[in-house]
DNA sequence: TTGAAAGCGTTACCAT
DNA sequence: ATGGTAACGCTTTCAA
């Protein structure tokens, strides 16, 4: 069933049945009303690839992962931005289109995007300091918005990003505030824009204060529950060791909790830990909640807020010359919650939300 | 640049030069080569919404995530099938759509998904016992492969399925072997197909010694890290607990790992525990591992081996109808290594893979 | 070996 | 308010 065996149906043109159905105010009411129940009863839906050619428009976005055969896929938080964009996408009728890519050849891989046709704008995820897509894809004239931010990156461009950097100067300022002064930093992979973001305030707590992180105590790589536990033994067997931990990620949290009770430590007695939960803005004490679900919520947030931006973007172009407005910038909201377990010997009053924040 | 400028350019008509970049025989080598060079240095790539129009194929496999609100799209498995079976999609020219679909409306979903003709086929997540959406893509003729199976639906069709009871059956049967016999069992959400496959396999192992498991050892939920720090502690701290447990992913595992440090226990010495790995066939013995990379691998292959057979299917559509032989089951692959920690009472001795057993 | 022309199922412009 | 017709950019059939 299409438009034209419908219009036959029906006894009209297949003009006026795709404006009945496309909501143009010309049409009678009472032939839009007869068409819409034609077209239900006949469960007709228009073909969206002739759809698509007619009008130019891939209804369409792409996401496209970097595969540099290890993280980001595997990032579980992926999986709930995702979520929330296809949201946005499905109410607004666009398809989303997965596109991996090996890091390799980038630019060979947008290009032939935008020569397909066959996706409006794209998402770009996981972007590094200075990443060169974004300058790429200006070239191209794709629309796009970037998940986080690129440092280095001069450029204008349309972003959703977490305020990492001050994130992690807050967590560091609390920890200071205590009386820790050998703090470590387990962060994500180097180069990923975000890492370097949290190790700047990281370090600007510190400097602030004139002091100085321990190099040795502050490690990149991939955020999961092994680096946190192999950093945790390493660290807490040293002569000097650390009296508290800030983490990239819950995971490797639950791994230097894990390297704690091996050691027979306490966690919030013997050793504070501060967890930031990937790319959200959310900080805890120790993972007594389950993993991964209490992220959830704003990830989905960010990926639902992504996608309308970029949705608006392709609807109103001249938009993306007057770039400004449209980046937002979601303030880290600090959660620390008391530690479970006996009571700690310093105990760790509950922050209050980051609200209004200058970045 | 299009198929006419192209032509035009080279003093050709459209016809010729799309015969001589799809690779028809009837055009001579000359040129072809010339359209060849003309095309690479025009950068031309044919608008893939009139290709897809023209040919009446959408080039495209859907992806439909049920949006349940909570589990499977969180779940990072997810992520490296969709790696893997890109990788497929990518080689053979097709896009990946991902569809999320709130579960209360899958027929209304599928039905659109069909009417609207913008994929060629799909691949169905995360099947339930009895899942009703077998029966409806029957009943629509669209393509689709489950990943998993639905027991109790007694349609054909095509999977690709880890051989979730015989793993359990086995684990089981080592940990009896051992001489246990309160074993806890750490399953994934009822209703799941795979959970109960995994339940079954449990179940039989104990059934051929005449022994029964205990049902209050037995839970069922989300495969969190929560999930498992509580059930250890809850049935450790019960007058007869259990000696070991299976759990149903490494994060539960994790889990009771930390339950048992907690409670002043060992693993290997107090208590077992293996850990089967998200619908991967591993088992091991606690973490010692990064957690999720171990199970990567497999999950990529999995959607490697989904992806390749739903193309084939929609290559030779009568493949549709002979069903058998596009069925695949991975056998389930044992790992279990020594526990780490201090050495154990009772050493665990390492097990070989799981090769060319009976269904 | 090449080309003209007719689709593919829409939308959009210009009449009426 | 409705209809004829020309795009949209490709593939495919039929001639030459």
């Amino acid at each position: 069933m299409n438009l034209k065996d419908l219009a036959d149906l029906l006894g009209l043109s297949p003009t006026t049945v795709s404006r009945a159905l496309n909501g143009f105010p010309e049409v009678a009411e009472a032939t839009r009303k007869r068409v819409e129940e034609a077209a239900q009863l006949h469960h007709y839906r228009p073909n969206t690839q002739a759809k698509r050619l007619a009008t130019g428009r891939a209804m369409a976005i792409g996401h496209v992962i970097p595969l540099c055969s290890q993280h980001e896929i595997v990032n579980p938080v992926f999986a709930d931005f995702i979520a929330g964009a296809g949201e946005v996408y499905a109410r607004e009728g666009y398809d989303m289109v997965l596109i991996s890519v090996p890091v390799e050849d980038h630019a060979q891989a947008y290009r032939e995007l935008r020569a397909k046709r066959n996706v409006d704008g794209v998402i770009v995820h996981a972007p590094r300091a200075g990443d060169g897509r974004i300058a790429l894809l200006h070239e191209l004239g794709l629309p796009f918005v970037v998940h986080g931010r690129a440092s280095g990156v001069d450029l204008p461009y349309a972003y959703v990003d977490v305020n990492n950097a001050r994130a992690f100067e807050r967590a560091t300022n609390f920890l200071l505030d205590l009386g820790h002064r050998r703090i470590a930093l387990l962060n994500g992979v180097e180069g990923m824009d975000f890492a370097l973001r949290r190790q700047r305030g990281f370090a600007r707590a510190f400097a602030a204060r004139g002091l100085e992180p321990d190099p040795s105590l502050m490690i990149a790589g991939e955020m999961t529950e092994a680096q946190g536990h192999d950093a945790a033994c390493d660290m807490l067997r040293r002569a000097d060791p650390p009296t508290a931990f800030i983490t990239a990620s819950l995971l490797s949290a639950v791994g230097v909790r894990r390297g704690l009770w091996e050691l027979g430590l306490r966690m919030g007695r013997d050793v504070s830990i501060l967890t930031h939960d990937d790319e959200l803005g959310y900080f805890r004490n120790g993972a007594e909640e389950p993993i991964f679900t209490a992220t959830r919520a704003s990830v989905r947030e960010a990926g639902r807020r992504c996608a309308s931006l970029l949705l608006d973007m392709i609807a109103t172009p001249d938009m993306a010359t007057d770039m400004a407005p449209a980046t937002q910038l979601m303030e880290a909201v600090l959660v620390l919650g008391a530690s479970t377990g006996p009571a700690p010997d310093r105990s760790v009053p509950p922050m209050t939300t980051a609200q209004g924040l200058p970045l």
